[in-house]
RNA sequence: GGGCGAUUAGCUCAGGGGUAGAGCGCCACGUUGACAUCGUGGAGGUCGGUGGUUCGAAACCACCAUCGCCCACCA
């Protein structure tokens, strides 16, 4: 093995490895273990979050699978309907081209062409990651099959009346010219006004106020209304208002919609651009003006001066020209919400259509029992809260949409408007018996993205064949996601799933947080503060890092903050950590549900603990090289450390059973740097190294690091997959074990390993003892090369039977030059004492220690010990502590303040003797 | 307007009714044949505020502050 750890050498190398090798295909006949992972975008790229996401379902699915499950993690890719046909969009507009020019089967036709030469790019980043994917079931929203799956829903879903289509308010893109769904549509704080309007009474007797933020909609006004108790207003219900431009005569109603305290009171109504409104004309049977096209531009059913002007501009010259009538009263500043669809950006307008409908209530209702009966289950269970708000509260689901690149809703018309829905043209011909010659038109829509989402758990399974994948992987183990798409996506599953397979979906979900930079800010491309999941694993320049920042920037004006913010936080570009390094770093952060600073300190620290892993192998590969049969013996440090492993197998399971990455991270991490590196390695050199050294014992040593560390491989494997096969291959040798890759040897089991109480005791003692010295030592500023004496005083039976077994330990690992014990007659020396238990150990001065210094330190401690002290004797003072606390916590206090005592008198002692030893000292100065 | 979350060491974060933790950073010392991407020792916190429950609160409860997120039709 290199001395250093390189990441880059060995990652791809054992990817393409396990990938030919057909490891990632779930084998066996254990439990079946299952996740699907969340499509990501066709057009996507891996960002922070796939890449945290998928590092968590990995291990996951890895552990599980080391564990024996049958275990799937199912791929796949979604057609982003919107996102991708802007992207074709896009690039036929740099042709000179649009997407009517090419017609629609062409379109779609590009669009396939564009999938196959640059969709996908995440699917080789996954690679990168090490994602255990199935690759050969690999699946596309838009493949035939799941496309078959869709229809067949769509077709079910009619035929019991579950799918309606109808005229209605929409949220429409006026720029994408597509209906929205109401998840789609982000409402935004934005500066505006609201102008006060005076509305001429029809009579001629005065006028009343009306308030709005959007004047031009003015031109579809049906009513003006007020609160029916507002008894302001009372006297104008029934009478009739001159609408100003327009010259309509309108009713001024009554409706509890309004809000007596807001404006003025009097609102007016525009039932074809408002979704209150709108319902408000529905309660009180107004007509509708529809005075928008498509484009959001004035339409003809406005007065002609207005027709054909963008609503900006419209709304302009309603104001103006209100204000040359006298008709505007005043104008203030207001901030309001603005709808903007959530992938164009462009501000939605409520628009009336025709589009299709889910109706939401029967399939909502028992996906919420779903949840309330544990069927399903959120992680964090706080979730579940959110979960049940919305579908409470759910509406019914727009999911058509005016694009072409999607799934076509089979649907066809024939010359009177009949709507006849069938798998296709033909099935549709003879599900409703038409005759050959009646003309059927296909409805021009497809469906919401979404759509066919819900439906990915059973459809990338075979559904609706009855499969042996969808009879063993559904419903799948746990999903994992992000809180931004329960709504779009999670509870959508549930529905369908419960409707279509019978069961719900998966039993759990885990719900992880958002990562956000070093600062606590979303990662956006227009803040030009992402970073790329691949330039950490293999490093980027600063030059080339700057350049990803900035290109393709809308506000170019931010380019130079974005610069001088990039320059500052990556002076020298990023270095390469590594996958292992990136996904150990994630699943140490991945504390559940909560939001993510990404800390490149951790990373970091990471990269140093494999390379740490890394030395820590080679050690023990020097050292096991021809291991043989020969008897072994296992010493107590042998024993510890299994007992210490056994431990931490058993914590390790635990947290991946409550989705606690970060603390199986955590222990593992714990277990080989300050269990396995820092202690077990050195108490295994003396041994080792020992020429008296019995040969069953080096042989335990020997047997101890290798068994030791395969396991300790196998135990970190979920998070860092290629850093253990790496070591592992050489390390089974050493072992003696079969097997070609260490992803499909068993996790370990604590009980493997057994728990030995004596042992940890034992070396728990040896520890104490050297951490003893080391303190003296550091403090002192002894050379840590200079082996020092200690002397024992007040050393128990099984102090003195301690030192002579573990000597050799506490000499080499200690650096310990020689142990006596000082008999109970004895004067001891001046010395720098530390305390271990009953037993002082002393580390005699003479030319080694400075006594001032030691007292300064003993003084220290004592300090301390009496704060302590203090606490503890302030609560047994108190009666109602000694009453009232149970009884094993006033015992324990009681230990506490003998404890303190003791070492206190201790340590008063020494500084007696050092103080004693000083005024000697000072005699002897002034004698001289 | 509702709802949720966060607030612990300089930074990033665990923890959790009785003794305050990690990593990084900081200080000092150190080339002991696994590792200087390291070792050893050390400094550093009245756990956002106030009140309550309790023998005991950083933890539980209430309120407040600050920050953040989600949902909602006030023109």
């Amino acid at each position: 093995m290199e001395k250093t750890y390189r990441p880059l050498d060995i990652e791809q190398r054992h990817y393409a490895n396990w990938e030919a090798s057909g490891y990632f295909a779930p084998s066996g006949d254990g439990e079946p273990f299952c996740i699907v992972i969340p499509p990501p975008n066709v057009t996507g790229t891996l960002h922070m979050g796939h890449a945290f996401q998928d590092t968590i379902m990995d291990a996951l699915t890895r552990f599980h699978r080391m564990n024996g499950r049958r275990a799937l993690w199912q791929p796949g890719m979604d057609h982003a309907g919107i996102a991708t046909q802007m992207v074709v969009e896009r690039q036929l507009n740099a042709e000179g081209l649009s997407r009517t020019d090419l017609g629609r089967e062409e379109f779609v036709r590009r669009v396939w062409q564009w999938k196959q030469e640059s969709g996908g790019q995440i699917a080789q980043q996954l690679r990168r990651m090490g994602a255990s994917v199935d690759w050969s079931r690999d699946r596309f929203t838009m493949d035939d099959d799941l496309t078959a799956a869709v229809t067949r829903v769509f077709v079910d879903l009619y035929d019991e009346g579950l799918i309606y289509r109808g005229k209605r308010l929409v949220n429409w893109d006026p720029v994408l010219h597509t209906a929205l769904s109401d998840l789609e549509v982000l409402q935004e704080d934005e500066a505006g006004h609201l102008w006060h309007f005076r509305y001429p009474l029809a009579d001629g007797d005065g006028h009343l106020a009306v308030a709005t933020t959007r004047p031009e909609t003015m031109l579809g006004d049906s009513a003006v209304a007020v609160h029916p108790d507002d008894t302001r207003y009372t006297h104008l219900v029934g009478r009739e208002i001159d609408l100003p431009l327009v010259g309509r005569r309108i009713p001024v109603i009554a409706d509890e919609y309004v809000d007596p305290e807001f404006g003025t009171g009097c609102v007016k109504i525009t039932p074809a651009h408002d979704f209150n409104d709108y319902d408000v004309g529905l309660r009180h049977d107004l007509p509708l003006y529809n005075i928008l096209d498509d484009n959001a531009a004035i339409s003809d059913a406005a007065p002609t001066p207005y027709r054909g002007l963008d609503r900006y501009v419209a709304r302009d010259r309603v104001v103006a020209d209100l204000d040359a009538q006298g008709l505007l009263e005043k104008t203030e500043d207001y901030t309001r919400k603005v709808p903007r669809g959530d992938r164009s950006g462009a501000v939605v307008e409520p628009y009336l259509t025709n589009q299709w409908y889910v109706k939401i209530g029967p399939l909502a209702k028992p996906a919420i029992e779903a949840v309330e009966t544990g069927r399903i289950r959120f992680v964090p269970e706080n979730w579940s809260k959110t979960y049940f708000d919305w579908m409470h509260k759910i509406q019914d689901w727009c999911i058509s949409r005016q694009l072409w690149w999607g799934h076509r809703i089979p649907a066809w018309y024939d010359g009177s408007g009949n709507i006849y829905v069938a798998e296709s043209e033909a099935a549709a011909r003879a599900k409703y018996e038409l005759a050959d010659d009646v003309a059927l038109i296909r409805d021009e829509d497809v469906l919401d993205t979404w759509f066919s989402s819900a439906l990915w758990p059973f459809s990338t399974m075979g559904w609706p064949e009855q499969t042996e994948s969808l009879k063993t992987f559904y419903p799948g183990t746990v999903l994992v996601t992000g809180f931004d798409i329960i709504f779009f996506w999670v509870a959508r599953m549930i529905m369908m799933g419960l409707k279509f397979a019978g069961d719900v979906p998966f039993r759990e979900v885990y719900i992880h947080g958002l990562i956000r930079d070093q600062d606590g800010q979303k990662m956006s491309k227009s803040k030009g503060n992402v970073l790329d999941p691949l330039d950490l694993i293999d490093g980027v320049s600063l030059d080339t890092l700057l350049e990803k920042r900035t290109r393709g920037l809308m506000q170019t004006h931010l380019k130079p903050a974005i610069e001088a913010a990039t320059r500052k936080q990556f002076p020298n570009g990023i270095e390469e950590y590594g996958a292992d390094a990136l996904r150990f770093t994630f699943a140490a952060l991945a504390t559940t549900g909560r939001d993510i600073r990404f800390d490149l300190g951790r990373i970091e620290g990471y990269k140093n603990f494999c390379n740490k892993l890394w030395n820590a192998a080679r050690y023990v590969h020097m050292n096991t090289v021809n291991m043989d049969d020969a008897d072994a013996e296992f010493g107590a440090a042998d024993r510890w450390i299994r007992s210490r492993l056994a431990k931490t197998i058993a914590d390790v399971h635990g947290h991946f059973a409550t989705y606690r990455l970060d603390l199986a991270a955590q222990a593992i991490y714990d277990f080989t740097w300050h269990e396995f590196c820092d202690w077990y390695l050195e108490l295994s050199k003396p041994v080792l190294q020992s020429d008296e050294a019995l040969a069953a014992d080096k042989q335990g040593a020997r047997r101890t690091l290798v068994d030791v560390l395969e396991a300790l491989l196998r135990l970190l494997h979920p998070i860092m997959p290629f850093i253990t096969e790496e070591i592992w291959q050489q390390t089974r040798r050493h072992a003696g074990i079969a097997g070609e890759t260490i992803m499909l040897r068993p996790f370990p089991q604590s009980a493997d390993f057994g728990a030995d109480e004596d042992a940890e005791a034992d070396i728990g003692w040896v520890q104490q003892f050297i951490l003893g010295i080391r303190q003296i030592r550091g403090e002192m500023d002894i050379s840590p090369g200079r082996a020092l004496p200690v002397l024992l005083q007040g050393a128990s039976a099984a102090d003195r039977q301690r030192a002579d077994r573990h000597a050799t330990l506490l000499a080499r690992v200690g650096r310990v030059e020689s142990v006596r014990h000082l008999a109970d007659d004895e004067q001891a020396p001046p010395a720098a004492t530390a305390l271990l238990g009953d037993l002082r150990l002393l580390v005699p001065m003479q030319g080694l220690i400075d006594v001032a210094a030691e007292r300064t330190r003993l003084g220290r401690q004592r300090d301390r010990l009496q704060a302590d002290l203090g606490k503890a004797r302030g609560k047994l003072a108190n009666d109602r502590f000694v009453n009232n606390a149970p009884p094993d916590v006033v015992t324990q206090e009681r230990e506490r303040v003998a404890e303190f005592e003791r070492r206190l008198g201790q340590l008063a002692e020494q500084l007696e003797k050092l103080d004693s030893l000083e005024q000697t000292t000072t005699l002897q100065a002034d004698n001289s």
